[in-house]
RNA sequence: GGCUCGGUAGUUCAGUUGGUUAGAACGCCGGCCUGUCACGCCGGAGGUCGAGGGUUCAAGUCCCUUCCGAGUCGCCA
């Protein structure tokens, strides 16, 4: 094995091109692919910014070649040698014009087989890809992720600080907190039976730094909450993280937008209209029955409850005599995208949200076909496909229920079903929107009260500041959510400043004043001390990269994400400890996990 | 916790109504080869069909249990 003495790297791989033609360069890289011809040999080097030819023939020194025969993939190597042009030139890679004819070769590692090709649009399981992530990075799409995500950060810290930001750590062991997500808690060897909380945000610190005077808060914070995963939530998790004093919410939405303008403009090199549409959260419910609605596509929902209330058709009546109501989405010009087999998946499709049933019209070929249409009579019927302005090649789908949410919740994920099945979502198409006026509360089943449905320290609006303990269904935020292409990519709001309202609050989530004194009893104290009016939001870091990448999960742009089970494939943790250490922490384990057997 | 889909060479997958010795491609190993670039040609090795149990003369295939993964509902102030 060689070493690397009074070896120094001149260039990286894939920067070389025609201009570099006879210079003298020296590359350091892994093998990605040697080519073994006889008399002749090609190795594809490849470093993180692509990948470079080099050659070796008959006037090669001796030793060098063979050295260059025994080349595998994944083999560490330097090389010192002579930019020159292609005898034939087919490769339409960066640097396919060009090859270094090699003088001197260094073999600096060995490598087994990877137990995948690293290549790019690898198709290995993502299980395999995590238990090698460090082989998975190397493949030139993870590459170019973990790359983005840096420039992401980069100009999230050059821009706000522009804008007058300060970057503030704050704490990562902190209290734990009432409401919201289930805590990491991590005990205290100090305090025997006494345990941190790691931060679900720096939301409490971040609002007394604005106490403090700094104005503009900044931070790249990373985030744990203990609930289970999806393509787009891990159980730690990174925010762009801001607060602002003396603004309303104008003010901090024109500053979000001008910095997402800059990274599209400066990453992808896509121009964002600003400022974004806002949309109240009540029209994104009624209109695209989600509050992240994705824009990218029409099949709005509309009401039909008034055309059907009085209908023989009890599918359609009951809804709507129980408080309820029937929407439909016209999916239009795709009737014969779905066949009747489809639609019967699409059926069950939507009771995944808990909706009854789908009726449904197709207008095909000049015919109207329905589920319904013996059931109502002809005026009905030309109503709802007149309501739905429907034409022929149009799909009307149909969710009636008692239960508004379960309406807006099956038709919602019904449009975008559809859009994804017809394949008309653009990837490289972003539609960004604000949606506002949020409700303060929502109803908890499972507390049997009404919950904050941003966090406790969201204010009213001015107008609804005395529905806050009279009129909690109707009461609405200051809050707003930044949503790209149907995914939340991050919310905010302004907060309470004035503690007689913080008050209100607390007393509307029922807390006594034991209880709010006990848990935010800092920020109750802090906010007698002169709170001037502030505000923030919180960027999801990694799902704006997710989709800034193109990807579908934001595991893709996490160097060592977790799976499914919160577990993490090559580290294996979370793992059992020493009995010592649970000692020293006065920790006694009571419930044991199953070993698992072999997969 | 629920639902859906999946687990077969190193990898990605195929495997019929249950029926001979479980296949392909890529990768890997050996040999040949002077312009390849997904090099080519010849040869070879490689399998606890996730695990356990059951039905059967016979199970990769059918049944039960379980583990693992993905998606999703619940959950995520």
């Amino acid at each position: 094995m060689d070493n690397l003495q009074h070896f120094h790297r001149t260039n990286y791989c894939g920067t070389l091109r025609m201009e570099d033609v006879g210079k003298t360069v020296s590359l350091c890289g892994w093998v990605q692919r040697q080519r073994d011809l006889g008399g002749l040999i090609f190795v594809d080097l490849r470093d993180r910014t692509g990948l470079i030819q080099l050659s070796f023939d008959d006037g090669t020194d001796k030793a060098i070649f063979e050295k260059a025969s025994s080349l595998r993939s994944e083999y560490v190597i330097a090389a010192t040698g002579l930019v020159r042009e292609r005898e034939s030139k087919t490769n339409k890679i960066p640097t396919g014009d060009i090859e270094v004819y090699v003088t001197e070769l260094r073999l600096l590692a060995k490598a087994e087989t990877p137990p995948f090709e690293i290549v790019e649009n690898s198709n290995a399981n993502d299980m395999l890809r995590l238990k090698y992530r460090y082989l998975d990075l190397r493949r030139p799409d993870m590459q170019h992720a973990i790359a983005t995500r840096h420039r992401v950060t980069k100009i999230a810290r050059d821009y706000f600080d522009e804008q007058g930001f300060l970057e503030i750590e704050t704490p990562m062991l902190t209290k734990s907190t009432p409401e919201g997500a289930r805590d990491y808690l991590v005990p205290s060897r100090v305090h025997p039976g006494k345990f941190y909380a790691l931060p679900q945000s720096p939301q409490q610190y971040k609002q007394l730094l604005m106490l403090s005077g700094f104005d503009r808060y900044m931070q790249i914070a990373r985030c744990f909450r203990d609930e289970d995963l999806r393509a787009d939530r891990q159980p730690e998790f990174t925010q762009i993280d801001l607060e602002m004093s003396f603004v309303n919410e104008d003010d901090v939405m024109t500053i979000q937008e001008g910095f997402l303008k800059r990274v599209f403009h400066e990453v992808l090199n896509v121009e964002v209209q600003t400022p974004f549409l806002r949309m109240p959260w009540r029209e994104a419910m009624d209109r695209f029955g989600s509050d992240k609605p994705d824009l990218r596509f029409g099949f709005e929902i509309q009401n039909i409850s008034d055309l059907v209330q009085n209908s023989g058709f009890k599918v359609f009546a009951e809804p709507v005599a129980n408080g309820g109501s029937v929407r439909l989405i016209n999916v239009n010009g795709h009737a014969a995208d779905f066949p009747r087999k489809k639609i019967d998946k699409l059926a069950e499709f939507v009771k995944t949200y808990k909706a009854k049933g789908l009726a449904w019209a197709r207008l095909h070929n000049g015919e109207v076909t329905s589920s319904y249409q013996k059931f109502l009579t002809d005026e009905e019927n030309r109503a709802i496909l007149e309501c739905a302005n429907a034409q022929d090649g149009d799909l009307i789908l149909i969710v009636g229920d008692a239960k508004d949410e379960v309406v807006f919740a099956s038709l919602g994920a019904l449009r975008c079903e559809c859009a994804k099945q017809l394949g008309i979502l653009d990837p490289m198409d972003f539609k960004f929107l604000w949606v506002t006026e949020f409700p303060m509360f929502e109803y908890s089943e499972e507390e049997n009260r009404y919950v904050a449905m941003h966090h406790p320290f969201t204010a009213p609006m001015d107008e609804d500041i005395d529905k806050l303990e009279t009129d909690k269904k109707n009461c609405r935020a200051k809050a707003y959510d930044i949503v790209l292409n149907g995914t939340e990519l991050g919310g905010g709001s302004i907060r309470i400043s004035v503690p007689e309202t913080q008050e209100a609050m607390f007393r509307a989530l029922g807390f006594t004043d034991e209880d709010a004194m006990e848990r935010f009893g800092h920020l109750i104290n802090a906010f007698k001390f002169g709170a001037p009016p502030h505000g923030g939001l919180a960027y999801g870091l990694d799902r704006l990269c997710m989709l800034m990448a193109g990807a579908d999960s934001i595991r893709d742009v996490i160097a060592f994400p977790k799976v499914q089970n919160a577990s993490e494939p090559m580290t294996n943790c979370p793992d059992v400890v020493e009995q010592k250490q649970l000692d020293d922490l006065s920790i006694a384990i009571t419930k044991l996990e199953q070993e698992p057997s072999e997969a």
